[in-house]
DNA sequence: AAGTGCCGAGACAACGTTGTCTGGGAGTAG
DNA sequence: CTACTCCCAGACAACGTTGTCTCGGCACTT
């Protein structure tokens, strides 16, 4: 039960392949060619080498063979997310998970929660670890000290905002796309008062996102409003509190186009708060669990993280193989998915309305 | 910029701690120290050595260390969970994330999907790199295998379910007193036609989530129609499908307990399909984001992944750091949380209604 | 029948690091 | 001034595995 006290000098109870040699009568190296599935065994000695791991459980130690191996392929590889638990990062991680799956491969993962210091931090630990290759949705605006980090020898890919510093696979969404597709739908459907409400201006997707809000709004050849521009927005109760504000003021919006998913959800509460749900128009990019089930139903911007996540493993995985093709850049499209929320009308109210709205 | 032709054999552009010495002018062993944070050394020497690391970009090679070192510690830890991405899930794993990273540790996650091969398998890679411990939600209903892949020196903890065959820290959710709690409050509602709706009855959480559903009911002297009892329902559409079906009989229920995120979605959706969101009352087990977004606001009894996840890492923290003490049991409380569907009265439908209904 | 070639198995070294042991230098006490 | 102690740095081996080289034996060729 406890574990074998041997005489001899191996500390742990675990089975080393010289043991597993022994016990089949065959040398140190056939078991390792066993292992590796090297076909010149004698298939006597081999059936001989397989029971012997059988018995003696025998599982091989892919440190020790890493630091052996000529190619230093440790079978695992980084996944640097901006949070596991929020639900874009989850779906990407599944899928960079499920190809790395069908290659025997295992994925260490890490939040960054949008701290430049602990990317750093991560991309050393994973370093030390000799990653064979890095997924990473960078949280700071430069990467170039993973040249030093990765000796150019680990593969990096980039997804959802682009990396600088250092040349390597992109995987984006069309932000700007999608976020002037969003625009345009609102201006379409007679809005011409439109606020936009995004992340942090220091994230790139915010950047592009508000970005392509103006490409609509100037295609329309509409004035914007500064002072509908809100930035740096990162939590629920944030832009609940300043959707809140805008629609109190003495010419509030008529729709908005909220630039992220929390963004997105505080808006939501702030509309319901003040009983506008169904007056003020409001799109959101990227969808979210239940959108369809808010009412009324809430239009999006729709990205793909699972796709995302598919086609960075896929341009790491052959990079790690040996591509070195120059790096490419891979855009994913959005969708805008009609569900009502960004088909409602302009309802200009008055300031009377809105004195009977905040009561 | 591509990787150094040096004539020497080194085939990576990588410094090896050898190389450290040499620039700093020290034995490879005192590289070690400095490495390490060996008090003893030189101040001196140390300053120097640290120079060197720096200009060389050294990063100690984690697996070479764990194979020498006495103490066999990788620094990784494996998770086992459902699927990454269900948030259940994914916010356990953060909070996991959360403890090792106090520690200095890196998590492998990996998805079993209810596939206890997959659990095998997963086991299995995780063992080959010798991670210092396990935490998992078990997917089968057996787990000695782990003896023999943990070979007794690897801790192991279960969470959400209780493994099998394997003595070791378990955490769980009140589920029999979280489902009771909900029966209860629906039959305090006056509600006597309570349909439960249930996981695979594989799974260890939903029985026990029936079995607190049985208990209130029988507390309170109701008879139980079998037929109202739907196990094995795992997906969105199985479930919508399944309470569709539930409101359309002769005697349809008047409540539904659903005893999982996936199938208390789905029973959103059918209810709002057939209109009866406001009629019909509904109890979810496992809270859910924007349940409280929705109309009417979904009634759940909430479960704490995070603090799930933190305990299950600081009990297999304590394991890896030498605790053997017999093994615990850790119960997390559910908590009840009002929001309005739970509270609906029961309103007994006719035949003529359920007509209505389905027009 | 002898020589040649080939193939499969084992011996040995090495991957990058740390545990252990040794030696030398400095400091202290007699 | 000598002898003893202490402490720090380096030499060496070892962790578990795989790459390389060698050797023995068998089959085939002439």
């Amino acid at each position: 039960m406890s574990s074998e006290p041997t005489s001899e000098a191996g500390r742990t109870g675990r089975a080393r392949m010289n043991d597993v040699a022994r016990a089949a009568g065959v040398s140190l190296k056939t078991v390792s060619r066993v292992v590796n599935g090297v076909q010149s065994v004698n298939p006597v000695l081999a059936e001989q080498v397989r029971e012997a791991i059988e018995a003696l459980n025998y599982r091989p130690d892919i440190g020790a063979s890493t630091l052996r191996r000529s190619d230093r392929r440790t079978g695992t590889i980084a996944l640097l997310l901006e949070d596991v638990s929020n639900p874009f990062s989850s779906a990407l991680h599944r899928a960079v998970e499920d190809e790395a799956r069908t290659r025997g491969v295992q994925v260490l993962t890490g939040s960054l929660d949008e701290d430049p210091q602990r990317e750093r931090e991560l991309a050393r630990a994973f370093t030390m670890r000799r990653a064979d290759g890095l997924i990473i949705v960078p949280a700071s605006d430069d990467q170039s000290y993973l040249v030093d980090e990765f000796q150019g020898d680990t593969p990096v890919v980039f997804v959802d905002r682009p990396g600088h510093g250092l040349p390597a696979d992109t995987v984006l969404a069309t932000n700007v796309i999608g976020a002037t597709e969003a625009t345009r739908h609102l201006i379409d459907h007679g809005h011409r008062r439109i606020a936009y409400l995004g992340d942090y201006t220091r994230i790139a997707t915010a950047r592009q996102r508000h970005q392509g809000f103006l490409d609509a709004m100037r295609e329309a050849g509409l004035e914007t409003d500064p002072t509908l521009i809100v930035p740096d927005l990162h939590t629920i109760p944030a832009a609940e509190s300043k959707v809140m504000d805008l629609l109190h003021r003495a010419e509030p919006p008529t729709a908005l186009f909220t630039g992220q998913n929390l963004v997105t959800i505080g808006a939501v509460r702030a509309l319901r708060r003040l009983g506008l749900h169904r007056t003020v128009a409001l799109i959101g990019f990227d969808d979210f669990p239940l959108a369809d089930l808010l009412e009324p139903a809430v239009t999006v911007i729709a990205q793909d993280p699972a796709m995302m996540g598919r086609i960075a493993a896929q341009a790491l995985f052959s990079r790690i193989e040996g591509d070195d093709s120059p790096p490419r850049r891979h855009w994913i499209p959005t969708e805008l998915i009609r569900r009502g929320s960004g088909e409602l009308p302009p309802r200009l109210r008055t300031a009377d309305d809105r004195l009977a709205d905040s009561l």
